[in-house]
DNA sequence: ATGCGCTATGCAACCGATTGCAAAACTTGA
DNA sequence: TCAAGTTTTGCAATCGGTTGCATAGCGCAT
């Protein structure tokens, strides 16, 4: 079976003898080519098997209509959700989709940056890995004027438009809540500090103390790497502590969690003698007995408004100004977990 | 800021008076090219800040290095995982993801695969939306010899590869399990039944029940989209029953958990009143209370596989023989959801 | 007839890497 | 010193759509 010829518009142009050119401009539906014009040459690609060749067409425009997408990892309910959003905008927009995963790590981060920067992607949307300290491999991208937003796990750059939710509120909030129905001696379990959504959250947490007057001490934190894992080690440490904690705040659901079932199955219970929250919302949480309590958190949106944030620089070749940042809404969702009375 | 002119092969050549070709052939480590020439290219290279240009590279070669991937939602426990899996084989390939969602509809696929189509990826690993039924849209890749590889929702076709678990074993072995742990009228919750997937696990259901001897009836089968949402439709259609199920096969997690909440929120007991088994092992099955006994599936690894075939097929430049179905493991993984005995 | 203004189309030069084939440069042996 | 062999490099065509500019064709008014 071989393959058969690739049809193209110099095959169309001599079947309807006019020219490469008037077949290019009649299949873009240029204003300047006649109906009847259109139409044949509409008629005659349908009959050909033509297919546009977006190669030539790229290398020409020197575009792609291409988004890079590099997120930390692909498979957690939050990116996931945010990559569903992006897809739907960018689909409808024309555009493709190229994503690569970090995995967390910097090494993955940068490689994936060149790849994306030599496929030419018309710009690019990430979400920084665990500990990226600096962001000079996007820097080649901002020198040429391809646009970079970061989303969530964002870095400060006056050329890179970012969307977060307001980490620090939404720590203040729910660290506020637990105070309210009765902490006093709360503990935060955190990610890397130098990422920007770990740091805010726990800065809320700090300033709700503060408010309130309760004592911050070293013993109140935990950072670690939020895994499940993380969650359950978390969970003995805990038990292993002279003066136990009466609420603990996780930085997210998977290891809160984890931590709770872990407590539960020593046999504390949730919320009389700890109550807990988490952060994402994501559907374990809404599952996990008692429900955890934790901050909603809408991905897809974010997705969605990154896309388009890139989407409308692309397309009116916006000068990247002064850097925007978006500040998403976020709830808190207040379930069992944390709340003393029986709802 | 205007961005300085891209450099290209040619003004290395220039640079350094040699020709285009041997610049390209240099910096593809050609083994014509002496050493030392090498060695002066790259230098230049990385001086004059040269970016390789795939763009014109794939229009010279006629091939993207792009894999195309057509799921039906990105943001599902299973899909994402499989998805992670495909972008580490292929990054490690050096090929990019193409990614994009049918959201279940076959007219949002079949744009998607014209899509991939025209941008050329080399080939295309697809799961089906929920109720394509014949996949003409893909016969002009067939055509083409681009391969095309399905995965989990597949379609037979002489021409295309599929990765499957034994869907029919899976319902075959949970079905027998809810049996042997005292069910008798056990009710199926399953999904569109021209889809590959619900239709073998229902086959497996009904052979376990005619192997004990065990009426089926057609009140016992529920199709639905297996949503959350419908997942608690079915909990008041079991309430409503005369005879209620012993046990309940539900053919995913997420309609399962949120059909036990909800009969456990009317006062049913799980698994004394009603045992129940869902199917994939997303992370809620391993929270709920009681755990949900469900079918282990590798999403992650079906992921891997599918760009490993992929990839072969497109290195070794196979013709695609006579179609190939790989078939993955899978587990039962009992837990308390199924077994009336306290463990 | 002549000229003006429009519309519709064509010319030809891109975009930049790749590659079959030819040829130059260099080695080696007689 | 010359021929044959090997290594290294260059020529030039190619991939196929795009687009600035030129021009042909036509209607209409003077």
């Amino acid at each position: 079976m071989i393959p058969e010829k690739e049809i193209t518009i110099y095959d169309i142009a001599k079947s309807l003898n006019i020219s490469a050119a008037t077949v290019s401009r009649g299949l873009k539906d240029h204003p300047g080519i006649s109906k009847l014009t259109k139409k044949r040459i509409f008629d005659a690609a349908k009959d050909m098997g033509y297919r546009f060749n977006s190669l030539a067409s790229n290398l020409r425009r020197q575009r792609t209509n291409t988004i890079g997408v590099i997120v930390p990892r692909l498979n957690s309910s939050f990116m996931s959700d945010a990559i569903a959003g992006m897809e739907q905008v960018a689909n409808q927009a024309g555009y493709n989709l190229i994503i690569s995963q970090s995995l967390e790590t910097v090494k993955k981060e940068v490689e994936n940056s060149l790849t994306m920067f030599n496929n030419r992607v018309d710009g690019l949307l990430v979400s920084l890995a665990y500990n990226t300290q600096d962001i000079s491999h996007f820097e080649a991208f901002i020198k040429k004027g391809i646009p970079v937003i970061f989303f969530d796990r964002i870095f400060e750059h006056i050329k890179c438009p970012n969307i977060i939710i307001d980490n620090y509120q939404a720590g203040y909030e729910i660290t506020k809540h637990l105070i309210a129905e009765g902490g006093r001696r709360i503990m935060h379990v955190s990610g890397n500090q130098s990422r920007n959504v770990y740091s805010e959250r726990f800065r809320g947490y700090r300033d709700a103390l503060e408010e309130f007057n309760l004592p911050f001490s070293d013993e109140l934190l935990i950072v670690n790497n939020l895994t499940a894992l993380e969650g359950i080690e978390t969970a003995v440490q805990i038990l292993s502590m002279e003066k136990k904690p009466e609420a603990v705040f996780v930085s997210n659901d998977t290891c809160a969690v984890a931590c709770m079932l872990e407590l539960k199955k020593q046999g504390i219970k949730i919320p009389e003698d700890i109550s807990f929250a988490g952060f994402n919302n994501d559907p374990i949480a809404k599952v996990v007995e008692p429900n955890l309590t934790t901050i909603n958190y809408h991905g897809e949106e974010m997705g969605e408004l990154a896309a388009n944030i890139l989407i409308r620089h692309l397309t009116n070749n916006l000068e990247i100004g002064p850097a925007h940042t978006t500040v998403l809404g976020h709830e808190l969702i207040v379930r069992q977990s944390s709340t003393k009375k029986i709802i």
